[in-house]
DNA sequence: GTTGACTTTATAGCAGCTGCAAGGTCTATG
DNA sequence: CATAGACCTTGCAGCTGCTATAAAGTCAAC
């Protein structure tokens, strides 16, 4: 009495013939019985229990190789040696979920930054509150160089990065750092790229914060013109008698969408720091 | 002058010279030269900045034929579409692994418990915590069938958790409720079936609590002894003159590793709350 | 006896790679 | 100049956990 074909089977249990069939050949579970004459199928009903257990496997990460072994020969310390290895993963997993959807936030606002931000050439004040970035000294001024030499060192940015587990996803945020004293002298000398990361996921010894104020921003859409447009600023700030009170940083805005397939797409907005006075 | 073998592009992005190749079948990234010779791909590094376009655009979920179409005629509308609704998309799955993430700490519990679990038969008196359930009404009383039935009513079980969109893997500690009144008059009649879910992790309104007590407990590693058991239990509350204080429950603990590949593995814990007096 | 729902096996395809083989090429050293 | 060893090319097979399809056989109901 009462066997089950394995489209009812399949139904029961919310999974489809094909998996059955499957699993079947895999070794993991065959049905209790077979028609002798036509080779059908015949699940006895308590082998649910059979398939409960290797769905849950699954969610464990399992492979159905796994699970065959497992069911064949049960070994409970095993199961729990894969049950805290799986604690470790998702923890893991959650971590960078929580990374990804805090850069696409980033990226979105940053999409909305792009479509609202003045055409090339525009000298605004913007207040800019406070963030936090993560540096590395390249040990190289790229003022020296062109644009290969730039994107080799974005590639070291990228792979410290990855050294530090941080996401990549933050790369799409990049920039680089004029110190103070060298941009009043107009000595275009700078060895520091950065990313802005979130100071609530980014341990705090690997950043550097970056005070909110006033900045005096150039919108540029060429790497090949920022000299130009950075003493443009200078200039301006003189003008409007605002004094110059940190470092000046170029920030990369919008990079993603920015497709260009030859080379990296690029608007910038150029700023310093100012104080009225 | 400096361009770059597959090796060297390879190596400075981080994947593998494979993906670079399937990435030029695919029409995401074709290198900017071909040797007129000898055939080799020699990439500008500034090919970079498309192949970080590329992982970026890999981890917002989006397929190689997607990104392909977005490289050839980019959408920032597109774009933003797609970063929402991989945002919500982040949302579910970080949902999905606390939900996942406890369940495993409640399986490693629940073989630790176990693992030190006295005997089949064995009478223990134990305090319980508080408890939440998450019940069902499947109108037939599972005390009247064997064990047949009682695994289509699991299913029900199981069909009315994914309804709510709990996470199977609550599943596993799966058992069913007798109410008070209906012990006392040994009458086995009872229509509910349980899982324990979390109190943080599923909406109140889906769940029932159950208090804190000392519990009697018989142990019982057969689903056919449970009438016998359940007599002997209350026997010896009476013997100790306890009093019942609620409702009977027979819990199945750790399901998963107890694995027997024609039936469901049992181990269950008969308890019903009692109080001194 | 026919219809239509079911079953069987076998085979191909998916995505995003990895790995291998057979063959050609580059560069450095002896 | 020869040769070794690192590199490149294409093409094909394989991985996982399915899904889809085809061709053929079976069952239950009318």
């Amino acid at each position: 009495m009462g066997y089950l074909s394995i489209g009812e089977m399949a139904k029961l249990n919310g999974l489809s013939e094909q998996s059955l069939r499957l699993y079947d050949r895999m070794g993991l579970i065959s049905p209790t019985h077979r028609g002798e004459e036509n080779g059908y199928r015949y699940y006895d009903i308590r082998q649910s229990a059979v398939l409960d257990i290797i769905q849950y496997m699954k969610s464990l990460g399992m492979s159905l190789k796994e699970i065959s072994v497992q069911l064949r020969d049960p070994d409970i310390n095993y199961i729990e040696t894969v049950l805290r290895r799986r604690q470790e993963q998702v923890d893991g997993e959650i971590k960078n979920l929580k990374f990804q959807r805090r850069a696409i936030e980033r990226t979105i606002e940053s999409i909305e930054h792009y479509r609202t931000a003045p055409p090339d050439g525009t000298i605004v004040l913007e207040y800019i509150g406070r963030r936090q970035m993560y540096l590395i000294d390249c040990g190289i001024n790229f003022y020296d160089y062109d644009m290969d030499e730039y994107e080799r060192l974005l590639r070291e940015l990228k792979d410290s990065l990855s050294a530090d587990q941080l996401p990549q996803i933050y790369f799409c945020n990049a920039g680089t750092v004029l110190r103070q004293e060298n941009l009043a002298q107009r000595r275009f000398y700078s060895t520091e790229l950065f990313v802005f990361v979130d100071r609530e996921f980014v341990s705090a010894d690997l950043t550097t914060p970056i005070p909110a104020s006033n900045y005096l921003c150039i919108y540029c859409d060429s790497f090949y013109k920022e000299k130009e447009y950075a003493e443009r600023l200078l200039q301006e700030a003189e003008k409007r008698g605002y004094r110059v009170t940190g470092d000046y940083l170029c920030e990369s805005i919008s990079d993603i969408p920015m497709v260009d397939t030859t080379a990296r797409g690029m608007f910038l907005r150029l700023q310093i720091p100012v104080s009225f006075a």
